[in-house]
DNA sequence: TATTGTTATACTCTATAACTATA
DNA sequence: TATAGTTATAGAGTATAACAATA
């Protein structure tokens, strides 16, 4: 191993590099970051309870609170009571909602791809295939 | 492109996992990710100023001063007046402190093999490199 | 006047505990 | 009693400004 990082530093290095290259398209759509986590994280399906959205997006609940009011409020999701059980709130975004988040995600992709464009397009393939199965990895502890 | 994550959620949920899985080895050295930080910056060579050392580990100055503090204590770092100027401290590790970081990243490699323990040599070789060219890119900003 | 290292201060972010309403 | 959502509080982490020493 003739490594040169750590790949601790690496990763971290890429996420503030990232964040700071993607920060001018969220801003473009008024959404800080962690309200398109949110809403990216609501693409495949409503969150039957807060607790289990504030879960998978790595987040308490007290925190997202401010979050699912601030989008609420400009009618990007909806909060609605449970029937079957009147203490939990199902999130599910709205059509607007879905639009924004899916405007972002096509400026994102734009960014990733400067980030990748002096990458070989085949190296590029496996190491974008790899990153994924890691994260997912890590995701699941 | 049919990816599944973005690649920034995917960096930052690695980063978070390199963290906590490099715990354990920092701790056992009474070390804070900071101060490997610091210590591992050092190891090319000594920096002539706190300020360079601050920048080359995205720090800023002040922040930067108790770990030195912390570390100089423990022995591991000198921190000289410098006779041609004497308003800089340049900073170099000592032969303590040059153990410990290795000895630290001895176990960190073990831990980086850990996680890509399920990824195959080829494709592993390839993605270590594109990451390391990557971080380098991203860290010249 | 500008810069290095340092200290002090204010601000943001995060974690924790406590409260309510339902079950 | 236990859990979902909410609110309030305390702590850690961060950024900014001010200071003394040197150039």
């Amino acid at each position: 191993m003739e490594r040169r990082h750590d790949l601790g530093a690496a990763f971290a290095w890429l996420t503030r590099a990232m964040v700071a290259a993607e920060e001018p398209v969220l801003r473009a759509h008024e959404l800080e970051m962690w309200d398109y986590a949110v809403l990216s994280a609501l693409e495949d399906g409503p969150a039957s309870t807060q607790a289990e959205l504030a879960d998978t997006v790595r987040r308490d609940k007290t925190r997202l609170i401010p979050i699912l009011e601030r989008l609420e409020a400009r009618g990007l999701l909806r909060r609605t009571p449970d029937p079957a059980d009147r203490r939990n709130r199902v999130v599910a975004l709205t059509g607007a909602g879905r639009e924004v988040v899916a405007s972002c995600r096509a400026g994102i992709r734009e960014v990733e791809a400067d980030l990748l464009a002096d990458v070989e397009p085949g190296e590029r393939a496996i190491f974008v295939a790899v990153l994924d199965r890691l994260a997912d990895a890590a995701r699941a502890r």
